[in-house]
DNA sequence: TTGTAGGCGTTATCAA
DNA sequence: TTGATAACGCCTACAA
């Protein structure tokens, strides 16, 4: 997949001058480069005096490093990539800290890249830091089709590990929340506020999540002996598909054949929240009772609160980053592993008042 | 700043196995490294037939250039860095595609880092990215002693361009949101819908753009004859801070001797709202209006959707990244530049109903 | 159009 | 404890 990407040309930039080098350095402080380095990668080499001698020379010439030397001399870089499909969604958000505090307790640095979503730039970053040599790179994902596609081009040796996507662990590690018992546990809440004629919003099929959270809400049903009052597949899970699916389900909760809806995500409930709220004809939770997913800012800044699944997005990152350590450290005896996160409910406003 | 970091010691990660290198392709190819790497760099001066031989063999061995010895090589990269201070502002998140479209269509890639306003996390990627070799950084900042601290550290030879910050154009380029104008525009909307008792709610003063904002509030003020109401100066512009503010400022507005609110942030704004939402003696806009600044998700998610002032965020962040290429390109005739954008007025229910 | 060879700035090995 | 020196993998003149 790299070479498409070659060919750009040359470069109309001019690039960084070159500043002092480890051997002005070792001019300036009166040792070989050999011991520079090692003050920098070893100091416990190094006799205190000469240390502090070399020290001086570093900053007196402002000396910076040169990684991309480094990299090349060691073999490898000390940092690990995260590469996130959604900025605006706070999980996201929250799973990028958790794999920076776990980057950092390593003493490993993250670097971060935004796809939104987009299996092309997945592709280009997943290429940049595989040359830029990341120890390891971190992928969320949400599409199975992304999944096939990416997963015949990256090359085996390299370690990757999934996010928000549970995985066969023949292939890869991944973390990912128990979708399926999210789906579960929102329906069930519903069932257990008394409501019996549910309907689960959201789509396409393809978004593995929403598959599964589906899954859960079916399950749920069926142990109570119920059946679904409709299904709805909106286009997407954003909030206009909200609004739209929301608008069009108005008729069906005021005339009584709907009075409680799972939703795939925060946004979905939200915008359906604000259809009901702007035709009037249809109050929350009264009418008809509401569950989201992912506990994002959207759900507890609704004008109604909406009862949400949170997930626990920093653990997930944190995890991630964990297992894409040990992957490192173990080396070939390594067994990839699918760690699968609990979910939890959390009621607001929607479902109870 | 750099040395303090070094010193940890030897990795204990094994490395990543080294897989096929130029000369393997070449090899394959049955031709020179040199005409692999012209391929890769400069496919118009190979042969096709050649080309598509390598090519092949490329594919067929799984290549990956090596990023490090390429930038070693080649001087630099074809990356430039964002550190942004808070990924739960929706704004920094519009920099970050901003800048982002800036780079694709420049063909280079945008390395992200989140410093969550952490002066050390800050100094840390700073020198993560000057090691990387990166073109350029962008900094987001909103902290005039961060500015300070930084500013003393890093090498004058890199590449720096400071984001919703001003400042001045002899240290670095910068792109700013006019606050001044938008503490301006709030405060005249509201003297425009005839309230005449305002209060600028916004602190601390070391927070640059609050104190700007503040600034423009009082010379809205001054224009119309006024005087502020009150001053409050909250310790950060989150929601709980506004939150503890409203609780405090419901006294007053019963009683009449506040009808208009400007705050430093939404967030502010929607916490203020919810105090006065949950403790019920003040209604908005009816007892008073507010005025909220960044157009966050929160502000119009809010259960009354809150005016406020939009910041062209994307711009900011195409705009930073574009002058960080026009430094690149022009080299030592660049003169840095201070660009300021203007704000806007976005009206929601919040003033009126 | 292709091959050759020197060098990019570090790290690591081995001797001293 | 320190100093030489050989990689590291690739790019780019320059020569053929």
């Amino acid at each position: 997949m790299s070479a498409a990407r070659y060919g750009v040309g040359v470069s109309t930039f001019n690039s960084v001058p070159p500043g002092a080098g480890i051997s002005d350095v070792a001019r300036l402080a009166g040792v070989s480069q050999g011991t520079v380095s090692n003050v920098l990668n070893h100091p416990e080499r190094v006799a205190t005096a000469t240390r502090d001698r070399v020290r001086q020379a570093i900053s007196a010439l402002a000396y910076v490093p040169n990684g991309a030397a480094r990299s090349l001399a060691a073999g490898g870089s000390r940092s690990i990539g995260l590469i996130l499909s959604d900025l605006e969604n706070s999980l996201f958000v929250d799973i990028a800290r958790g794999a920076e505090r776990a980057a950092a307790e390593a003493g490993m640095s993250l670097l971060l890249a935004n796809s939104d979503g987009r299996l092309e730039s997945e592709d280009r970053y997943l290429d940049l830091f595989a040359e830029s040599r990341v120890l390891s790179t971190l992928l969320t994902l949400n599409d199975d089709q992304h999944f096939r596609q990416i997963v015949g081009r990256v090359a085996d040796s390299r370690s990757l590990v999934l996010l928000n996507f549970q995985v066969d662990p023949a292939e890869y590690c991944s973390v990912d929340g128990h979708n399926e018992r999210g789906g579960y546990l929102a329906t069930r809440h519903l069932i257990d506020i008394g409501r019996r004629r549910l309907v689960f919003v959201g789509g396409p099929d393809s978004l593995r999540p929403v598959s599964e959270r589906h899954r859960g809400f079916s399950a749920a049903l069926a142990e109570s002996g119920l059946t679904a009052a409709a299904d709805v597949t909106p286009d997407w899970i954003n909030r206009s598909d909200g609004w739209r699916v929301g608008t069009g389900l108005v008729e069906a909760i005021a005339a009584g054949r709907i009075d409680g809806i799972v939703a795939a995500s925060d946004l979905l409930a939200a915008g359906m929240l604000q259809a009901f709220a702007t035709l009037g004809r249809v109050r929350v939770p009264h009418d008809v009772a509401i569950v989201g997913y992912d506990n994002n800012q959207a759900a507890w800044d609704s004008p109604v609160p909406i009862s949400t699944i949170g997930q626990p997005g920093e653990e997930m990152g944190y995890r991630g980053a964990r297992l894409a350590m040990e992957e490192l450290v173990e080396g070939d005896a390594h067994q990839h592993r699918a760690v699968v996160l609990e979910p939890t409910l959390i009621v607001r406003e929607s479902t109870v008042s």
